[in-house]
DNA sequence: CAATATACTTACGTTCACGTTTGTTTGTAA
DNA sequence: TTACAAACAAACGTGAACGTAAGTATATTG
C-alpha cells in the first residue's frame, strides 16, 4: 500500500483519532503505546508518525476535536437576547449529561480525561488548557446566571461567582462518580430531576446570595 | 550501609510512601519511576523492592494509609444517636474541604487521585477500590440524611438515593475543580457557604423530593 | 559468640517503546 | 509522461525502566 488520495489521508488520520479514543480509553493514555493504536487503526507505526508527531500530539488532537464540538453548545448559553436563560441552562445541562451516557464518543472523551489521563510533565499543556477551559465554563454560567437575574428567573443578589462555582463543582462531580460507577444510579432518567435539584438551589439558597 | 532495626526500617518503609506521594503528585503515577522515588527517600531501589514488590503495590499502599485516616472522620457520621445529623455533616463537609486545602498529605493524595493517575490495566484493583468507597460513601451520606429526616431536620419526603448522589457529586467536583486551579477561587474560605448551599438545597429543592 | 536472617546496595541482563531512517508505491502537477 | 512529492510500511538503533541476582554489613537469635 502506498499513498491515498488527499480524502483517503484524512479519513485514516480521523481513524487513527477514533482509535486512540478506544485505546486511551480502554489501556489509559500513557500505557497504550503507538502500536497499539496503530494496531487498532490498522496501519503502520510509520502513519501515526506521517500525521502526528507524537502520542502526546494525537492525544491533544483528539481533546480539540471532541472540545470544539462541544464549544458550539455553549455558545447559545452566552445569547443576551435569549428570554429564559434559566431553561435554556436547565436544557443544555441535562442535554449533556445525557449525552455522555448515550453518545460512545463523548462518553469515551469524558472518561479519559476523568480517569485515564495524568495532568503532570508531558501533559502540563493539557492541564493549562483545562484550566483554561474551566475558567471558560465558569464565565458563562455566571453570564447565564446574570441574564437569569435580569428576566427575574433569580434572585437579583445571588452572588454570581460562588454560584457558578457551584454549578459547575455539581455537573463536573455527577459526570465524575457516574463514570466511575455506570451502575451505581441511572443517569440519563436522574438527569433532569437532578439539574432541577441545582436550579432550585439558585433560586432558594439563602448561602449563594450576597449578605445585605 | 546494612541492616537497620526494625523501628529504623519501618522509617524508611514511610519515608518511601512519603517520597512516593511527593514524586506521584508532581510527575504523575505513570511517568514516576522506581529510581525517581527511591533518589527522592535516598535510598537505593533495591529498598524499594525490599518492602513492595512493585510500583503498584507503592501506590496501593499509599492510598491505603490515608483513607485509613479518613474512614475515621465518616465513622462518626454514621452514629444514630447524634442530636444534629444536619450540623453534624455540615461540619464534616466542611471541615474535609478545607483539609484537603490546607493539609499538604491530604491535598498531594487528593491531587493523585484526581488528576496525576490512570484507572485502567494495572490499577484495576484501584478502580475497584474506589468504585468500593464511592459506594460506601453514598450510603453513609444517605444514612445521616435519614437521621436527619428522622429529627426533622429535613423533609420526610426526600428522596434519599438522589439527594446522597447530588451530595457526594457536589463535594467531589468542588474538589476535583478547585485542585485542577487553586487560583480560581478561595476554597477554604468558601468551603462555609459553598456547604450551606448545599444544605439549603436538601432542605428547599422539590427536585429532591418523591413525588406525592 | 557463632550463625543466620534482615535490610539494604550495587551490578546485571532483558524487554519494550520510542524516534528515525530508509524503502515502496501511487496520486498529482508540470 | 515524467518528475516529484505524498502517504504510508518496514527495518533499525537507542535508551530508559524494569526485575533479579549477587554482594555486604549489621541485628537478632540460639
Amino acid at each position: 500500500m502506498a499513498r491515498r488520495t488527499k480524502e483517503e489521508a484524512q479519513e485514516t488520520r480521523n481513524q487513527i483519532l477514533d482509535s486512540a479514543e478506544r485505546v486511551f480509553a480502554s489501556k489509559g493514555v500513557t500505557h497504550s503505546t503507538m502500536a497499539d493504536i496503530a494496531a487498532d487503526a490498522g496501519v503502520s507505526r510509520g502513519a501515526l508518525y506521517w500525521h502526528f508527531t507524537s502520542k502526546t500530539d494525537i492525544f491533544h488532537a483528539m481533546f480539540v476535536r471532541q472540545h470544539d464540538a462541544n464549544k458550539v453548545v455553549c455558545a447559545a448559553a452566552r445569547d443576551p437576547d435569549e428570554p429564559d436563560p434559566l431553561g435554556q441552562m436547565r436544557s443544555i445541562l441535562s442535554h449533556f449529561l445525557r449525552k455522555v451516557v448515550e453518545d460512545p464518543q463523548q462518553r469515551r472523551v469524558c472518561e479519559i480525561l476523568h480517569h485515564k489521563c495524568e495532568l503532570a510533565g508531558e501533559q502540563a499543556a493539557l492541564r493549562q488548557h483545562l484550566q483554561a477551559t474551566g475558567e471558560e465554563i465558569d464565565q458563562d454560567i455566571a453570564l447565564s446566571l446574570r441574564h437569569a437575574i435580569q428576566r427575574g428567573q433569580l434572585p437579583a443578589n445571588l452572588d454570581l461567582q460562588r454560584a457558578a462555582v457551584a454549578v459547575h463543582a455539581y455537573i463536573h462531580g455527577l459526570i465524575n462518580n457516574w463514570l466511575l460507577r455506570p451502575d451505581g444510579y441511572p443517569l440519563a432518567r436522574e438527569a433532569e430531576p437532578l439539574v432541577d435539584a441545582l436550579l432550585d438551589m439558585l433560586r432558594l439558597s439563602p448561602a449563594l446570595r450576597h449578605p445585605a
